[in-house]
DNA sequence: TTTTAATCGAGACGGTACGTCTCGTCTTAAA
DNA sequence: TTTAAGACGAGACGTACCGTCTCGATTAAAA
């Protein structure tokens, strides 16, 4: 699971000293969630998350390194969940289903906004960029260039498309919309896809 | 006596105040600039641009009600400068160098800089949201539009095409490829034209 | 009069138009006077004298050096006005009534406030001390020797009597009972006449 | 999931929160001691008390409403200390004694400063006046009333002598002396405990 | 009558300190 | 040993005044 990573080793194995506290950390990461959502990235501080959640600072701090990383864990689980990368099918069909999740990802839940403050903020700092290449885009972005292959394979996909520059420019409209505040529609995720894809 | 209410007398003199000292203007946007490229967003405080820019803080808060206001300010600038919209010549050869020379700007200048921050604090505050759609996005895009609408006009563009979907479509790849740290070579821009304008 | 202190030479001497504003000088003594009485020696600043005589900062910088400089002003007019030191009759007698005068100056008159606040003043800066020594202490304590001086020779106080010592135990204790909001009552102020001046 | 509002288990764990740390406040006092001697009631700032004492701001405002706060808790604890209200032998001595160690205090010790400062300073704010009295001036009252009337019940003072009347003539020429910055000899002391006292 | 220079109200400017806020670390006592 | 509570050093926030400095407009004597 996500937030594996962050934790000490959970199997219920013998010793019991080192037990973390498993209410706990979902109250953090739930407060940190519902203070982005109803104030912003700003109104999430982790004297806020510790008040909302009933725990102290220090046991935050213990856990995570910084509210990134809270976020970071949320978007994590809550993508995996929510945004899977569809496995079988004719592949541009699945492409089209799985940016249609996204738009919807981006514009309607809660996790979306996530993912969108962690994209903003990994403009503020480089320390945040990393962490969130290597906790979400980078792995997404693994799953997302298997799935062309697989239409590559298949025949479905010319032999020489270039993956990453194929993935961005399906991608980028409609992060860009959901950055800009813009709706993103059926119809304009469709079209990506023609033009795109089928070109 | 003391509490008599003589007050001296209110002939209209004196009516042209001290004017806005340009030389303080300019050392704050661009002590605020310098900053933001050493030190990331967070490292640009109003405190941090006053010493560096020699400047009292006070006069900051006379001027501009936030250091959003401030990078805007200089994004508005700089892109006006040097992030031109062209006029003349066929319109698919000046998207394409308009694009080529948004992926330069976003990637090699200072004030490609700010505007990736300033889409980043979009996300973590309204507030700001609605200042770069004002001051920036929606500004040139009303110039983009323009641009494309030549095409049309023109008969090089076909004549239902939606304008801001082909747009969003062609300035989304760059701006997440800009925004997740990718490179955005030239090669991508112009495959990008090619697929979203002559397919 | 008391101002001309802190005013050039009025010799009109060649060409001089530089003839000061009347009007001005009196809303701000007024000025300064009300602020005190109703915000206390904290609420005086320059910057709201200015405001409430509505006159410019810089007028008031042209002719006081201080807002300390303003209120001294206030004072020495006022008291040179209103606390007169006696010069006819018995001395004790012209002592008692002076002592009465002063008990009710500092006690019940906007002026008495003044003097009291710049006597607090004096403790925070030597500048203040100094000129209040210069501008209103020394002066009147040269009348007040005087005083005594005029009973030693009429053989009413004895011929070898410290001055100085004598004043300073007749004036001290009606003023630190001022000073620490005490009442200062004619009984109090006789009882300290008949045991200074007669014992 | 997000909105849900789920918090850590609320067993009243940890009970103990830090106590307050006693070097940093005895870094502050004697900061701002030292700062009052040195640059006198204007150049005590919390920021210079905090920078001075290796402290935080936050600190200081935890701890104390003002400044005044601060110095009044370094007078008291000083007062205490090195000016005593003897309490044995015959009463006339004692206040001799006690007011040549006032005159001492007052003339001659940093405590001595502070306490003219915040007399001086009581004139400028009503808050400050109360403080002053509570803290300082009311109980040491008490205390002084008591030391007479021990010396009537012996039968060295009359019976009908006004105690606070009789204070105040003892020490009001003294404090005034030291606030105008007279200086306070034994001499003057000695006749004004004649004088008051064995009239 | 024109010139000329000091006055005036207005307010921008570089500063200092204010009192508040949040950060991330450190300390304590109870569980 | 981990937790909740919260004190701590650090430092940015936005505000209030400081004292200095233009800036036109006004004003009145000297030329």
């Amino acid at each position: 699971m996500a937030t594996e990573k962050t934790t000490a080793s959970r199997a219920p194995k013998g010793r019991a000293p080192q037990r973390r506290n498993e209410d706990a950390r979902l109250a953090v990461l739930h407060a940190a969630d519902d203070l982005l959502v109803e104030r912003g990235f700003g109104g999430v501080t982790v004297e806020g998350i510790a008040a909302r959640a009933g725990v102290a600072k220090q046991t935050i701090y213990r856990w995570w390194p910084s509210k990134v990383d809270i976020l970071l864990d949320t978007l994590v689980e809550d993508a995996d969940k929510r945004l899977k990368i569809p496995d079988e099918g004719p592949v541009v069909d699945a492409v089209r289903s799985y940016l249609r999740a996204l738009a919807r990802f981006l514009t309607k839940e809660d996790a979306g906004k996530v993912l969108l403050a962690l994209l903003g903020e990994a403009q503020h700092e480089a320390e945040t960029a990393t962490l969130f290449h290597e906790r979400y885009l980078d792995p997404r972005r693994a799953r997302e260039r298997a799935l062309l292959k697989r239409g590559v394979a298949a025949g479905e996909l010319p032999a020489g498309v270039n993956l990453d520059a194929t993935l961005d420019s399906l991608i980028g409209p409609i992060v860009y919309r959901a950055l800009t505040g813009a709706p993103v529609t059926r119809g304009f995720v469709d079209a990506l896809v023609d033009r795109v894809l089928e070109s």
